[in-house]
RNA sequence: CGGACUGUAGCGCAGCCCGGUAGCGCACUACUUUGGGGUAGUAGAGGCCGUGGGUUCAAAUCCCGCCAGUCCGACCA
């Protein structure tokens, strides 16, 4: 454990989310470009993010199922827009053996005998495969709807990667629904999207913007593509989950038809929609502060964390009698905690060790307390110092103290954050201002933040393609009625100056 | 794929200009010390100096090639 602090996310906010990530146990870079290693630490908060959000599809009708990690060239083809998508993107096998290379001594190479009469692609998204699947499943209006979801990987061979943000391989959920009507697939589309957006704000507790992607920014193969975004501390937007209303179009490009009661032939609907460890990056850096991570403690591997202090090995095992109570009140109480009685290490060093990792809270228990009955609490959510980070409780009933501000931990990040986006998000009516907006972010080490504009649009994607040339601003999305007060509002497109029906999120985007 | 930079101990780096026995900090091992916010000391272990070639009595250091990585652009969950 390096002793030198984090960089500040003031000066260096990207330095800051790569250091952290790797110094907090989350994930490493790996020897294969551009792949993560996934570190048990962080692999843990996944497990724990899965969990929840496979809860959350089952209770809405869904089942796991499993689909192979190839793709045959000739699947892929048969979606335009979606080939078209995705080919820039896309590992190929070509062939399927190798041989020991004559001209260097233990060397293998591939065997030219062993080509591939069809390439497969390693899926960069696997509607291709499944529909060409969901073809056999269908025949009658009985069959549906077929509400499954998957468990992958997935390879999409990005020029740049960022750990958790943008990897070669990420691990991911792509749930595939296919229906009977437009309005069921519709409704799922939404229906997920809600999904994604409870388990955000209540697990993650990162609050996020419902929206619809532009035609722009739209699924490959999709008619309508809802998303959820999230602001993170450098006020740049990240696109936390999509859910995407396929149309009739996979099912036309793989002919999936069904007989419907009036016994006629007609394509089903589709829906897919995903989530990956890029939720990881988001929930790092929408909470976690110049001395490491802050989790939120739904999805906080260890809740709680116990330090000892002691001199004498007397003292230690009365401290550890102590605890044993303490973490057994806690356990009934479905709290993890881990009692750190590493030995070498001075109270200090850990102290900084298990905020570094985010654990929600810390109780330190000592000589002292032991005399007074008492134990010191800290909580993870406020800094050093702050009011209230630090408090001395009695040990008589701090179970139940615990369960209370675990709570509160949960409760006040997603105020911060909501708090944070809510002072960022600004109403922009001139094409002057949005330019100065959108253009402080460039120059960041002077801890400013990037805003989320709302502004007018015409509509266009000539207007969008300029505005995203001129400032790299992108449209996050349109944002669903209710989010926001005015976003329904009637104005002219602060580019063009034609009218526009509502408001729309721009942001710099990750 | 274009531009810039970097490859030396597990990690972070110095040494290279000016060639001459491989260094520092952290981490690691043992012992001691310390312990309520990253203790301190002693001893120790750990290196094909990215890789292939060239120049030289001698190369981490100079020259050429290659490979890999990071960052900046174009592409994206």
């Amino acid at each position: 454990m390096s002793k030198n602090a984090l960089p500040k996310r003031s000066e260096n906010y990207s330095e800051w989310y790569n250091d952290l990530v790797k110094r907090a146990d989350l994930a490493e870079n790996s020897a294969v470009r551009g792949c993560m290693v996934i570190k048990p630490y962080g692999y843990s908060i996944w497990e724990k993010m899965q969990r929840a959000l496979d809860d959350m599809f089952k209770a809405t009708g869904h089942t796991n199922a499993y689909f192979p990690l190839f793709v045959p060239k000739s699947f892929l083809e048969k979606e335009e827009g979606h080939a078209e998508g995705f080919a820039k993107e896309c590992a190929v096998v070509t062939h399927y053996r190798l041989k020991a290379n004559p001209d260097k001594k233990g060397g293998l190479m591939v065997d030219p005998e062993s080509k591939l009469e069809e390439e497969l692609i390693v899926r960069p998204t696997s509607e291709a495969v499944i529909w060409s699947t969901y073809k056999n499943w269908v025949q009658s209006y009985r069959d549906l709807p077929i509400l499954v979801n998957q468990w992958a990987n997935v390879v999409r061979w990005e020029m740049r990667t960022r750990l958790f943000l943008r990897t070669t391989e990420f691990l991911w959920q792509e749930g595939h629904t296919a229906h009977a009507t437009a309005d069921e697939a519709i409704a799922e589309t939404k229906q997920m999207l809600d999904v994604y957006a409870t388990f955000a704000e209540t697990y993650m507790a990162v609050p996020v913007i419902r929206g619809v992607k532009t035609a722009n920014e739209r699924f490959a193969g999709a008619e309508d593509t809802y998303c959820i975004e999230a602001m993170m501390q450098d006020g740049k937007a990240l696109q936390a989950g999509t859910s995407h209303f396929l149309g009739q179009n996979f099912a036309k490009a793989f002919d999936v038809q069904f007989s419907n009661r009036e016994n006629q032939l007609e394509h089903v609907w589709g829906t897919s929609w995903g989530v990956s460890t890029r939720l990881m990056g988001a929930l790092v850096m929408a909470h976690s502060d110049d001395n490491g991570l802050v989790l939120p403690p739904k999805l906080a591997p260890i809740q709680v964390v116990v330090v000892p202090i002691y001199k004498t090995d007397e003292q230690l095992a009365a401290i550890s009698e102590k605890v044993a109570e303490i973490q057994k009140a806690l356990a009934i109480k479905g709290i993890s905690v881990k009692f750190d009685a590493r030995e070498g290490m001075t109270p200090g060093f850990k102290f900084a060790d298990w905020e570094l990792r985010g654990v929600p809270v810390r109780l330190a228990l000592g000589e002292r307390d032991l005399a007074g009955g008492t134990i010191e609490v800290s909580r993870r959510d406020k800094e050093r110092g702050e009011e209230g980070a630090k408090t001395v409780q009695p040990i008589e009933g701090i179970a139940e103290y615990v369960e209370t501000l675990l709570a509160d931990i949960q409760a006040n990040i997603y105020q911060k954050a909501l708090t944070f986006r809510e002072a960022n998000t600004v109403r922009v009516d001139s094409y002057d201002e949005f330019k100065t907006i959108m253009a402080r972010d460039e120059s960041r080490g002077d801890g400013s933040v990037g805003k989320f504009v709302l502004a007018h649009w015409d509509g266009t994607s000539e207007t969008e393609t300029k505005i995203k040339e001129e400032t790299k601003a992108t449209i996050r999305c349109i944002p669903l009625v209710g989010q926001f007060d005015s976003a329904t509002e009637e104005g002219t497109c602060i580019y063009s100056g034609k009218p526009s029906k509502q408001r729309v999120l721009f942001a710099l985007a990750y």
